[in-house]
DNA sequence: AGCATAAATAATAA
DNA sequence: TTATTATTTATGCT
């Protein structure tokens, strides 16, 4: 490895381009190293003709709105001496799993904020990004908060930062069960007769069928889940 | 997860599967069906014993057809060499701006082929999200035009599926990549003593042996499946 | 020319 | 929405 940076976006070429929209593991590289500069290249030097226009707005997220706060971001994180890698451990102690893992790095700050660069045309690099402009809006907040804080705690001298720092992500995903066929049939069963158990008929079900209530639970919400994106979609064949 | 899938069709063997990447052969054949007969035998295992009497009518409307239509549809699809993303992508496009990308994919045929499975039982669900059974026939149509398009668009030779399907023609795999030895001895080392490495682990491998991450977490996702498939056969006596 | 298995796609649990 | 499992495809090697 060693290979590619932070932002490695002009890699258009990359013998991996997968797919177009596969839901793209983690590819991200996450060379979550410490070298702190190395950054997000906010200016970035041969920036692709974004669209002079002010509007820049994909799917009704305006990106030069992320860009800008982007930039604000690197500042105060400098500014802090904080780097990408120690921002990223962080959020993911305080923000929980979603942050965790070695996607945090590439998608918190690099990946944001280099796709907050796109142009519109270039929605599509996106998903090689690993990152949407759904996604980039969505840790907006999470970032803006959690830099607040950091603020704060500098402020007031206590750097207890390396409080939560340096700390390993952890908490990983708990590990997907698969159902029996037995399982499934009974389970379909149910959900046939009644989508919306009761939580005691949840609790009878997990114990009959020897699995963690919590995942049966999960199983019907995944399960009406599915039956209303079947809904949608013909729903919207219909229009 | 047994049966299931977009319409599981059994493959008797014929694994000329024209597929993907290259527009191979003119053919459109869909090699696996000697038997032609539009309707492949749909073999629901487990259907919850509809009477076929009375053919699963809702509302008048026939499910039993519907699941046809799915079935069939996936046949065509894949004789094109597109894949589930694809076609999701395309209509969006054509249809207007829309699902969630990636509910599309599973949303277009499996979860169309699991509504047609659903009872009259759950016809209450149907209008509770109000849409009728009635919904489910007119998204036909549109499937079925777009495929039809489609497929003229491939038989005419243009490939302009590429036009509206906005991905790149060719797309190739990647390189099949071959570990030295030394590199197996250590990721095999390290699978024995854990089968799911973190994220982080991933990363440090991938460093250290110089492979893509992407390449190591592979490799155990396929290692994984190699040790699950060796353990069901031992347990049937057949190794 | 067949096999072992890396890579890609589909399904689905979290 | 993401990450993991399940299934399929096809390549590199013998």
């Amino acid at each position: 490895m060693a290979n590619n940076g932070e932002i490695s976006i002009s890699t258009s070429h990359g013998p991996n381009s997968s797919h177009s929209m596969k839901r793209s593991p983690s590819s991200l590289s996450p060379n979550c190293t410490d070298n702190s500069t190395a950054d997000l290249l906010i200016d970035s030097p041969n920036q692709p003709t974004i669209n002079q226009t002010n509007s820049n707005v994909v799917d009704g997220i305006n990106l030069d709105e992320i860009k800008d706060f982007a930039k604000a971001f690197k500042l105060r994180r400098l500014s802090l001496g904080l780097t990408q890698t120690q921002v990223g451990q962080a959020l993911s102690v305080t923000e929980g799993p979603a942050y965790s893992q070695s996607a945090i790095c590439s998608a918190l700050a690099s990946q944001m904020f280099a796709a907050a660069q796109l142009s519109t045309q270039q929605q599509a690099m996106f998903e090689k990004l690993d990152i949407t402009p759904k996604s980039a809006q969505k840790i907006k907040p999470v970032l803006e908060r959690w830099m607040k804080e950091a603020e704060d705690r500098y402020k007031s001298g206590q750097n207890h930062l390396t409080d939560f720092i340096g700390i390993e992500p952890s908490k990983k995903r708990k590990r997907r069960t698969s159902f029996t066929p037995q399982a499934l049939e009974l389970l379909n069963a149910h959900f046939e007769r009644n989508t919306h158990p009761s939580g005691t008929e949840i609790t009878g079900l997990a114990h009959q069928l020897g699995y963690e209530r919590e995942v049966i639970r999960i199983w019907f919400c995944n399960k009406r889940q599915a039956l209303k994106n079947t809904v949608r979609m013909m729903s919207k064949g219909m229009v």
